[in-house]
DNA sequence: TAGCTATGATTGATCGGCGT
DNA sequence: CACGCCGATCAATCATAGCT
C-alpha cells in the first residue's frame, strides 16, 4: 500500500515542476515464460492469455461445482483444458474475487453468473 | 478476439462517461495526491459519494488515471502543472474535494 | 459518414501480506 | 520454509462516447 509518500522523493526531473514519483516508475515482471515448443507461439506464450471459449466455460462450470479447487481437481483441470496449474489457480481466484465484487455491487444472491437481464 | 465478443458482447461494457462535476472531483483528489495517488477504502467511499458513483468505479478511474498518466508522462505532468497552477492561483482553502458539488443526496 | 482520440470496464497476471 | 488465498494493483485490450 502506501509507500514512497512521505519522503520528498529522492530524485526528479531539474526542470519538471512536477516530480517522478516512485509510483510512476512502478514496473510490473510482465510477461511470462511458458510458451514451451509448440511453433505458433499463439496462445501460451507472452505476458497475458487469452482462455479461449472453451475453456472458459469449463472453468465456469468448475466454478459452479466447487469455489476452491483441490490439487488434484486442479491437475485434472489444467490437463484437460490444456492450461498451466497456476493459470487454473489464478482463474480461480479472480473468479472469486470477481463473485466478491458483484455482491458488494450489484446486490446479487448467492448466483447470477450472467445477469442476461 | 474475432469470437464474436459474445452474442450481445457484455452489456455492461457500455459506459457513460462521468459527469463534468465528478471527474472534477476525482482529478482534484488524483492530483492533490499526486505524490500517491492510492486512496484509501475510507476515501474511496468518500470519493464515491460526492461523485455519484460506485467504489468500483472510483476504482477503476484512478487505476486507469495512473497507468495512462504514466503511459504519457509529459503531457500528464502538463496536466499535473495546469492543475496546481490552477489551486496557487487562487480560491486556496480546501486542497481538494473543492465542495461545489454538496448536494449528493444522502441519507 | 468516417476516422481518431478519450475513457470506462474487464481480466490474466503480479505484488505484498497473512495464515497454515 | 513453501504454498494458497486475499485485496489491491498493474497492464493490455475491448468497445463505445465524443469531437473533428
Amino acid at each position: 500500500a502506501m509507500m514512497g509518500a512521505g519522503p520528498p522523493l529522492p530524485h526528479q526531473q531539474p526542470q519538471q515542476n512536477v516530480p517522478t514519483y516512485k509510483w510512476m516508475q512502478v514496473k510490473r515482471n510482465v510477461p511470462k515464460p511458458a510458451p514451451k515448443s509448440e511453433y505458433g507461439a499463439f496462445a501460451g506464450g507472452t505476458g497475458r492469455t487469452n482462455f479461449s471459449t472453451k475453456q472458459l466455460t469449463e472453468l465456469e462450470k468448475e466454478f459452479h461445482f466447487n469455489k476452491y479447487l483441490t490439487r488434484a481437481r486442479r491437475i485434472e483441470i489444467a490437463s484437460a483444458l490444456q492450461l498451466n496449474e497456476t493459470q487454473v489457480k489464478i482463474w480461480f481466484q479472480n473468479r472469486r474475487m470477481k463473485q466478491k465484487k458483484r455482491l458488494k455491487e450489484g446486490l446479487v444472491a448467492p448466483d447470477t453468473p450472467t445477469p442476461a437481464a | 478476439v474475432m469470437i464474436l465478443r459474445s452474442r450481445f458482447l457484455d452489456a455492461r461494457r457500455r459506459r457513460r462517461n462521468f459527469t463534468k462535476e465528478a471527474c472534477a472531483i476525482l482529478q482534484d483528489y488524483f492530483y492533490s495526491h499526486l505524490s500517491n495517488p492510492y486512496p484509501s477504502e475510507e476515501a474511496k467511499e468518500e470519493l464515491a459519494r460526492k461523485c455519484g458513483l460506485t467504489v468500483l468505479q472510483v476504482s477503476n478511474w484512478f487505476g486507469n488515471k495512473r497507468i495512462r498518466y504514466k503511459k504519457n508522462i509529459g503531457k500528464a505532468q502538463e496536466e499535473a502543472n495546469l492543475y496546481a497552477a490552477k489551486k496557487a492561483a487562487g480560491e486556496g482553502a480546501s486542497p481538494y474535494s473543492m465542495s461545489g458539488t454538496p448536494g449528493p443526496m444522502m441519507s
